[in-house]
RNA sequence: GCCGCUGUAGCUCAGCUGGUAGAGCGGCGCUUUCGUAAAGCGUAGGUCACCGGUUCAAAUCCGGUCAGCGGCUCCA
């Protein structure tokens, strides 16, 4: 297995350089940049000055691309001392080879996260390798590999020649900046995917194409949940009525599971002035990420919020607090503004206008174990229903001082927090280093349907703020005391949950959530009176998984249409209770329910039971 | 913000190298009252995203703006 995997590797490498070679061929004057192995297939980073290559050169490309891999030239491994290869590079005019050259030759290596290590050719000295720490400030030789009349700088491995390939094709052209830095020149990046044979290859195309056909926006506009308008502008979008629901219910359950452990609802405005960000210290790190709001009135400069921590603070601030009172557990679902760069814009996963179902406790440090086993049981809960795997990733800091708060509390909260995690019998991992320099942090991975993991809830603590804020509450000896601040989303952006939820269920809601739960279509309109005695039981039924007081939601399609068309629509709007009316089902008092699995016959006495247990 | 692509009727899309727009579905009207994924006929919809330029003539070519898509960078 791994050497197929090792082969499949080669493989995709290798149709990187004959990308490049093709490229040169069709573009002789190209500059090249790097050229390594991303999942599902291969790019390379390519210079063309003033030329641009779009989608339309791909069929020229791709065809001077199959003549290299017919003449099955053999990739010949080569080396040269790094001043021979600098001399090489000057003399092909490659500007980013020479660049790369002078990194191998001055640093021995240059960072991995810099640069792509498997572009790099690199050949240590002896005695040297595997360290993550070196010493090494040179490098002797490096190596070369030709096929036909193409030579790169690189350390392979390759395939033997170039026939040996497998089945490909090129995807995409991006801009990317040289070595991923905004500050560098932009690169034009041809994406390609690439398998051992056509039939993976049309596999992974046409999971691709079932991955499009549940794209949430896609599935947005179809099922009517919400929209974007030019004149409001990007990144904002409207929740039309049946996109509404799903927020609000959402929502509902998200705040029910933390009401149920004690939180209490709070409110806050959108707007605040500046001071609160100075003073959270957030205003240094986004100030430019904020929306700004001018006061005609006064001078006070002010945004809109971007969070709702600090205001969170405030309230909490707004009495004295004994330590009988903690912990304080407050609750807001609110939306905030922040101002993303328009290119990060992207259907509800990235938006300005974010909805947060947030949440702040403040305790004392012995009660985060407690406080934290909460919020992790209401998490496993909230995705337990929604039939979503999680998986958890512990946060801590490392050595660094790139922390700010007392190392014994943060010692004795990652303790606390893994106590919490595995008490939770959580599937996790942990990593130093990644945690917020307020606080360690706890992120939530959901697994979707069809495979695709996704960042969600969030807990976090906070050792910064309270103090920030001097937040204070008295001890049993009288003394002032720091509390702790304790971060969680459920959902995280409810716009973004959206999406999740959207593509894991692929527009098919669970019943409970669904905005239209079940509609009556009517075969013929002698069964109006019969329709309407269905109407009336309907609306007395009052369902109560997982929210409390969720009335069915149903229409009625009683229009002159055919059944066969009446079943279509309700099908493609993915209503999962469909009750086909007609008059042999009036005769003898029943229904035939039609779900998505089956369709059998119910008498309408036993209709709000069988809702109640869907 | 940067690079590339895209923007034609409510939706999905056609419209070759410039000669002022077309289909299917949907909508509306009439007929049909029909039991499991599209009944029949008829009919109305478009400043071709917006602004400006080139031209006798622009959906088509050029520039700008707005918006969408794919990436890069970023994400409290």
């Amino acid at each position: 297995m791994s050497d197929q995997h090792d082969e499949l590797h080669a493989m995709r490498h290798s149709l990187a350089h004959i990308t490049a070679q093709a490229v040169q061929h069709l573009w002789p004057n190209a500059k090249f940049g790097v050229g390594p192995v991303v999942e599902n297939g291969f790019y390379y980073d390519i210079d063309l000055g003033d030329t641009k290559i779009s989608e339309a050169n791909f069929g020229k490309i791709e065809k001077e691309m199959r003549k290299i891999i017919a003449a099955n030239y053999t990739f010949d491994r080569s080396e040269k001392p790094i001043d021979e290869a600098l001399e090489w590079a000057r003399a092909a005019n490659q500007p980013y080879k020479i660049e790369l050259l002078n990194d191998l030759k001055r640093e021995g290596t240059t960072l991995a996260s810099e640069l792509d290590a498997a572009m790099m050719g690199m050949e240590l000295p002896a005695g040297i390798g595997g360290s993550a720490h070196q010493e090494v400030k040179s490098v002797v030789d490096v190596s070369f590999y030709t096929d036909g009349d193409f030579t790169d700088l690189c350390r392979g491995p390759h395939v033997e020649s170039t026939g040996r390939v497998g089945a490909f094709k090129l995807m995409r052209v991006a801009g990317a900046y040289w070595r991923g830095n905004e500050k560098n020149p932009q690169m034009q990046r041809l994406y390609g995917v690439a398998f051992a044979t056509q039939e993976e290859l049309n596999q992974y195309l046409e999971m691709l194409e079932q991955a499009r056909l549940r794209d949430h926006r896609r599935l947005g506009k179809d099922l009517d949940l919400y929209t974007m308008s030019s004149l409001v502008g990007s990144g904002l979008p409207m929740f039309t009525p049946r996109g509404t629901i799903l927020r609000d219910l959402a929502s509902q359950y998200s705040n029910q599971l933390r009401q149920q452990r004690g939180f209490q609802k709070v409110w806050t405005p959108h707007i605040t002035k500046q001071d609160l960000y100075e003073a959270s210290g957030h205003w240094a790190k986004f100030g430019d990420e904020l929306f700004l709001v001018t006061s005609q009135e006064t001078s006070d400069k002010m945004a809109l919020k971007p969070m709702n921590c600090p205001h969170h603070t405030q309230i909490f601030a707004s009495q004295p607090r004994s330590y009988r009172d903690m912990p304080v557990r407050y609750l807001e679902t609110t939306t905030d503004y922040r101002d993303e760069k328009t290119g990060e814009l992207g259907g509800l996963n990235r938006v300005r206008s974010l909805t947060q179902d947030d949440s702040h406790v403040f305790a004392r440090p012995d009660q985060i174990e407690q406080e934290i086993d909460g919020l992790l049981a209401s998490a496993r809960e909230l995705y337990g229903t929604l039939g979503m795997k999680l998986r958890v990733r512990l946060s801590y800091r490392d050595d660094t001082d790139a922390y700010l708060g007392d190392k014994e509390l943060w010692n004795s909260a990652q303790t606390q927090l893994k106590a919490a995690v595995e008490k939770n019998q959580l599937d996790y991992f942990e990593q130093d280093g990644e945690a917020a320099f307020y606080g360690p942090k706890i992120d939530f991975m959901a697994t979707d349907a069809i495979g695709r993991e996704h960042q969600v809830a969030t807990v976090q603590l906070d050792f910064v703020q309270p103090e920030r804020f001097k937040l204070q509450y008295a001890d049993n000896e009288g003394n002032s005391q720091t509390p702790v601040m304790i971060h969680c989303a459920l959902l995280g952006s409810i716009e973004r949950f959206l999406s999740v939820f959207i593509e894991h269920t692929s527009g098919w809601f669970p019943f409970w959530s669904a905005p239209e739960q079940l509609r009556i279509l009517t075969i013929n309109d002698t069964v109006l009176d019969y329709v309407d005695e269905i109407r009336t039981i309907l609306s007395d039924t009052i369902l109560m998984k997982p929210v409390k007081y969720n009335e069915v939601r149903f229409t009625t399609d009683d229009r002159n249409e055919s059944l066969g068309k009446k079943i279509r629509e309700a099908t493609a709007m993915k209503i999962p209770v469909q009750l086909i009316v007609g008059p042999k089902d009036k005769e003898v008092r029943e229904v035939s329910v039609r779900t998505q699995s089956a369709e059998e016959k119910i008498t309408i006495d036993n209709l709000a039971d069988y809702l109640k247990n869907l």
